[in-house]
DNA sequence: GAGCTGAGGCTACTGATGTTAGCTTAATGG
DNA sequence: CCATTAAGCTAACATCAGTAGCCTCAGCTC
């Protein structure tokens, strides 16, 4: 009985190919197991429950993505950090909407997932903070911005778009509208 | 051996009532089956599979906002039938989340769920009709109205935003938003 | 009214999945 | 070199979706 030498992160890569592979709902113990070549009741040496393996998952998810949108809004600032930061989003939804899906629609409500969830909104916040907004008008920026990203995102990474023509206008057009309500502010 | 009377509409009416009670997730064939009195294998009389009676009660649900958009619209134009179609949604989803998010996000894709995905998007493209967009300008605007109100109210009915506070000027700002960029075409 | 037919139930079963319990063994530290 | 611990394993259970095949009620025909 040699030993595979499994971790927790181990386990979470493994999950993550899974998802890329054959999506959210594919995500399964058995499909982690036979991946990491491991019978399916090891994986709890390593992991508490299915639940929180897609935790971990989303988690890792998360922090690919505030990693990409760090690097991308740096030295940045303004419109170009909002669009830059809009783009970015996209296109990793694009690269793999598999694990865009499985990051958690509310994140702060599980603790689990809250710090990453937490650090992914200061991005959002950070973009914004140059447009000098305060109070109120800064809390209805920041969800406005993340309601037309996850919007317009959900529905592309779903193929919920008919057709796929012209979306990328479309997208310009769903900036330009954010960028114009800043100004108004 | 008295017969239940089961029809496929009072399966689709069962299987609404367990989505309301125990979320998308606990919509399953026992659970079904149990409200209706009737052995699980027997829904398969009246159903083909589960996949199936998912995509019924997302036709269902669709339906019953199609009737509520239409009625709230109906002798409105302009801005005007635009902020009562968004509240509409709304309104609807904090009503009924669970039912909210049956609903496919990609209902054109599948033969099932085509039809009532075509006309709730007729809806939409009814609102903005009275606005004079031509081609691609309709397109986008259409696209823009549905990533507004599906980001918002799927976020919400997901518990998605942290505090419920000032959510309602949330939804205020992005409807001004919107109407705002529809003046600019 | 008798009988045939078919639809709508049923039970029994299979295979997949999450999860628990308890055993065994490999690695590690004294 | 042994004791402990952690990482595997098999066996088992509950819950699902789905299939096969039987039974019976209801309605229609003669």
């Amino acid at each position: 009985m040699a030993r595979a030498g499994l971790t927790t992160a181990a386990v979470v890569d493994a999950a993550i190919d899974v998802v890329d592979e054959r999506g959210v709902e594919g995500l399964t113990l058995a499909a982690v197991a036979a991946r990491t070549g491991v019978a399916a009741p090891s994986l709890y040496k390593h992991v508490g429950s299915l639940a929180e393996l897609r935790a971990l998952v989303g988690v890792r998810v998360m922090e690919e993505m505030i990693e990409r949108l760090t690097m991308a809004v740096l030295s940045r600032s303004g419109d170009d950090a909002v669009a830059v930061l809009m783009h970015t989003c996209r296109d990793y939804a694009l690269e793999h909407p598999a694990r865009y899906a499985v990051m958690p629609p509310d994140p702060l409500q599980n603790p689990a997932t809250a710090a990453a969830g937490a650090r992914l909104l200061d991005v959002f916040l950070a973009v914004l903070r140059g447009y000098g907004l305060e109070g109120s008008a800064a809390i209805h920026a920041t969800r406005s911005l993340r309601v037309i990203v996850h919007g317009f995102v959900s529905i592309e990474a779903a193929g919920g778009f008919g057709l796929p023509e012209d979306l990328a206008d479309t997208y310009e057009h769903l900036i330009g509208m954010f960028l114009a309500s800043l100004s108004d502010m």
